[in-house]
DNA sequence: AAGTCGGGGGG
DNA sequence: CCCCCAGACTT
């Protein structure tokens, strides 16, 4: 058991070194019991297939159990396997993200699933190099895939665990730092069986995300409070430190329902913009004090981007929307154009489409925001 | 080591 | 209002 001071805690020995074996061994043992008791009935733990094992784990990067359950079950009815995913257009792939946000996720799997196709005639690897050079794989999701689908003693860590582990380790250094990863991983590796990987590495998780709680752990709940050092010395309110949170920048959005035909104009996220490969209603930042309808700049601006004079008319509606760092101040006018067409440059991809066509397409939640209101 | 990428759940 | 979430990737 790891008595030395705080400063001292993050170098000097390995954290096997911390925890005997036989103390590895009755985590373990104790996880288990707990585990088969109390696991969640989730639609990913009802099959070992290394496609559905894959889409719930990068659904579940930085996305909360019960947000994912729907869009998972959705995405595997419209495409059950590894080689309807690859064949599926871009935009049919974000349409089934919609809402779920980090949207890079989708098009790397999608990415990955067309070089598993090619690479691998279709068949998920099994090999954790192999594993872990697909586009939107890193250290934990390799390991999370290969344990639970191919039974591969790989270690993980994550959010519940990083707790988990600090707790169980006492470690009340940064966690993000070099050392305190070093440690953890080496905790994960530690705790790591020759076989069943997959159900202990899914236990703990477990055990952190339902007992293990970020503020006010349910120690009295938990299999492993005899064990627990934090525990013992009611540390479990401080450990693990955390962070503090960058500030939140405020800023003001115009998007703009330019309607010509029954058909409106949008225009498709590119690299360096925020929602890449989603449609949007054209966006425009604003000015802090800038009053929406009488600013000869702003006209400029829109003129240039969307490759023609626009007016803008009455305000639709206006909300907030956080994204990230920023707290956007939303405000939504209708607008027509001037001339019979746009035919300016634009750097964006930009359409005319119907309410009908936007139903189908991927946009953000703004933007999807925004056409429930038209569509009133 | 810090920034970026989204959106919703829940206190 | 706040914190938090089965991370990956870039700078």
């Amino acid at each position: 058991m790891t008595r030395r001071k705080p400063s001292q805690q993050t170098s000097q020995h390995p954290p096997e070194a911390c925890h005997d074996a036989a103390w590895l061994r009755a985590v373990r043992s104790r996880l288990l019991l707990w585990y088969r008791a109390h696991a969640r009935d989730l639609p990913w733990r009802r099959t070992r297939d290394p496609y559905h094992v894959w889409l719930s784990e990068i659904m579940l990067q930085q996305t909360q159990v019960a947000t994912v359950i729907p869009y998972f079950e959705r995405f595997l009815t419209a495409l059950p396997t590894i080689a309807d995913l690859a064949a599926a257009p871009e935009e049919q792939v974000l349409r089934l993200w919609e809402g779920l946000g980090y949207y890079r996720r989708a098009q790397q799997l999608h990415s990955a699933a067309k070089q598993i196709v090619e690479m691998h005639g279709g068949r998920f690897p099994a090999e954790f190099e192999a594993v872990i050079q697909l586009p939107g794989i890193g250290r934990y999701t390799a390991g999370a895939i290969l344990s639970i689908a191919f039974d591969v003693p790989a270690p993980i860590l994550e959010a519940n665990t990083v707790r988990l582990y600090s707790r169980l380790w006492q470690f009340d250094g940064d966690p993000t730092s070099r050392a305190g990863q070093t440690l953890l991983w080496g905790a994960a590796e530690a705790l790591l069986p020759r076989r069943g990987a997959g159900e202990i590495n899914q236990a703990l998780m477990e055990l952190g995300s339902q007992v293990c709680l970020p503020r006010g752990p349910l120690c009295e709940a938990c299999p492993l409070a005899a064990l627990c050092p934090t525990r013992a010395e009611g540390l479990q309110d401080q450990i693990p430190r955390v962070k503090s949170k960058p500030r939140v920048t405020p800023v003001r959005h115009l998007l703009l329902a330019i309607e010509r035909r029954k058909k409106y104009l949008l225009r498709k996220g590119r690299d360096g913009d925020r929602w890449v490969g989603l449609w949007d209603f054209p966006r425009f930042e604003l000015a802090n004090g800038d009053r929406v309808t009488d600013s000869t700049a702003l006209a400029k601006v829109i003129a240039s981007e969307l490759g023609g004079p626009i007016a803008i008319g009455e305000r639709l509606a206006s909300w907030r929307h956080t994204v990230t760092r920023y707290r956007i101040e939303l405000e939504c006018h209708a607008a027509r154009v001037q001339s019979r067409e746009l035919r300016g440059k634009t750097s964006h991809e930009q359409r005319w489409f119907t309410l009908e066509e936007i139903a189908e397409l991927p946009l953000n939640t703004t933007g999807r925001k925004l056409y429930r209101l038209l569509c009133e």
